[in-house]
DNA sequence: CATTAGATATGAAATTTTTGAATGACATGG
DNA sequence: CCATGTCATTCAAAAATTTCATATCTAATG
């Protein structure tokens, strides 16, 4: 099946009754049209137009051939359709994997929008602390806080979103408002996973303490819990913690340093994406910037 | 239209199941088979497989591209299956142009013969004398007596046909008969369209006399009618004058030296054959040897 | 845990394909 | 009748693709 390019030609020859013509329509020398049919009338074994110098003309297995390969370019050109569709028109369904509290607390406004703007895609959320197998599983794509691991994945920044410490009122009381970064290392931090440095900031000054927390988890909400239970000082972005501290629950320390930005990550498994995946990305990339 | 080709070996990936699979299949090296899958990805602009290094399976696009893929291909197996009926089952039309008398008399009986034992080909046959023009009409094939002067032309010997001198008894009574072939410089001798000799052999001695003739015409049957009406005489192939011999219209002269054999051709446009014209050229040329 | 198999990447050599100019044929119009 | 422009084909040089060998990565297997 070597030839599935030849036919397209000959259908072309045929088309233009000529193949200065055909090859002036595909873009393409005479020459080596005019050699392609050749070959191909070769692998086939017959004659498929009769040349005279001035015109062409089918022969009797041309004829037949055409009908055919007529129908077989259309189907390509059909399928070549329906594909560039998947790609303009952002439908089907969304498989995303994204991660907890960061999904309930920014992007959830968001989700509801883009679903309002693109009616035809439908939803498939996968919320997960795990960093997903993008390769094994069907998602298209995967939203991510911090830098991937696997260099195999395409990720794409969505948004840098700026930390800061916070502890509940009754834990200061308790263990002392510190008044300087060194001072943490006498309290209780609590970081997610296995992080065992902070990086802080003033403006001007970056410091990096060593933190070590009797508590090895993966989920944010469940380390802004144990904080609002007086269980230690956490880093954290700014809307996570937007309940707690408009409620009094969690309150602000060390005010004038930050923590170290934390990005949000688009993962795909392939550049290659359906119009559907593109939209997602792009949409969250300028709106997460803005939040 | 550049990725026809492409869209086959994407079928047989699918079909394998693996890329290794489909490239041992095909007899190709994976390798080559891993970037056309690839390029042809990138040019669709979507992943059509999801790679695992074990297994892959097929993206959504994949699946909506597989399906249609493969009928494009099971098409192009049809057109192919096609052609090469015509190839092989000989049927249709057979345009052939054939030289008058000739035809009557040698090839009458073989064409009969012939068409009983292809009841599918239907004939059209144009007997004219003239040398068609193979390029410009639509003949599948022309037999002519002589060699072939355009080598653009294919043409296939099918027989070597003796030739003797004719002439009638009024004729010999009246202008004496020859009795050694320079005696021919004193008679009329009625050749063939423009030919100013004739060559001579008596399995020993070869001779050339040049012939000078009131008539020039490119009708056999014509000429054999001036024969037998003592207007001279002829160089012929036997049958031809076969009845006029039996009926003593006509009788031989110098009966020790036979003219030069005249061949039999086919001539085609091509070499690249339907196979009712194979078949036929192939028929001819079996049978008009034993003639 | 080491091993195997499969997909992919890479780079150099070999092969095929494409190109662009040249060629030859033919119809048209002066 | 010849000049001219058009068109298919041919050919050698250039470009692209394929192949082959090699290497890497990862999942399944034992």
């Amino acid at each position: 099946m070597k030839f599935l390019n030849d036919m397209a030609l000959f259908v072309e020859v045929v088309k233009a009754k000529s193949f200065r013509g055909a090859a002036d329509a595909i873009g393409m020398p005479n020459s080596t049209l005019s050699r392609r049919i050749s070959a191909l009338e070769k692998t086939l074994g017959l004659r498929l137009l009769h040349r005279t110098t001035r015109k062409i003309t089918l022969t009797e297995a041309g004829q037949i051939y055409y009908e055919r390969c007529k129908r077989i370019v259309d189907e390509a050109k059909l399928a070549q359709e329906q594909l560039s569709e998947m790609l303009t028109q952002p439908s089907g369904v969304l498989r995303a994997s994204l991660p907890v509290d960061f999904t309930v607390t920014y992007m959830a406004p968001l989700i509801a929008e883009f679903a309002k703007l693109y009616p035809g895609i439908v939803f498939d959320f996968d919320l997960t602390s795990r960093w997903v197998d993008l390769v094994n599983e069907p998602f298209d794509v995967a939203i991510r806080i911090g830098k991937p691991e696997n260099s195999q994945l395409i990720a794409r920044p969505l948004a840098v979103l700026p930390t800061y410490l916070y502890a509940s009122p009754r834990y200061l009381d308790r263990s002392g408002e510190p008044a300087e970064p060194a001072d943490l290392a006498n309290h209780e931090c609590l970081g997610i996973m296995k992080a065992d440095t902070w990086t802080l900031h003033d403006g001007i000054n970056t410091t990096k303490i060593s933190i070590g927390s009797r508590f090895t988890l993966n989920s944010v909400g469940m380390i802004c819990r144990l904080a609002t239970l007086d269980m230690g000082i956490i880093m954290m972005m700014e809307k996570i913690v937007a309940d707690d501290i408009a409620s009094g629950r969690l309150r602000r320390v060390l005010p004038q340093w930050r923590g170290a930005p934390v990005s949000a990550c688009a993962i795909t498994a392939t550049r290659l994406l359906p119009a559907k995946t593109q939209h997602f990305i792009k949409f969250l990339k300028e709106h997460l910037g803005k939040v």
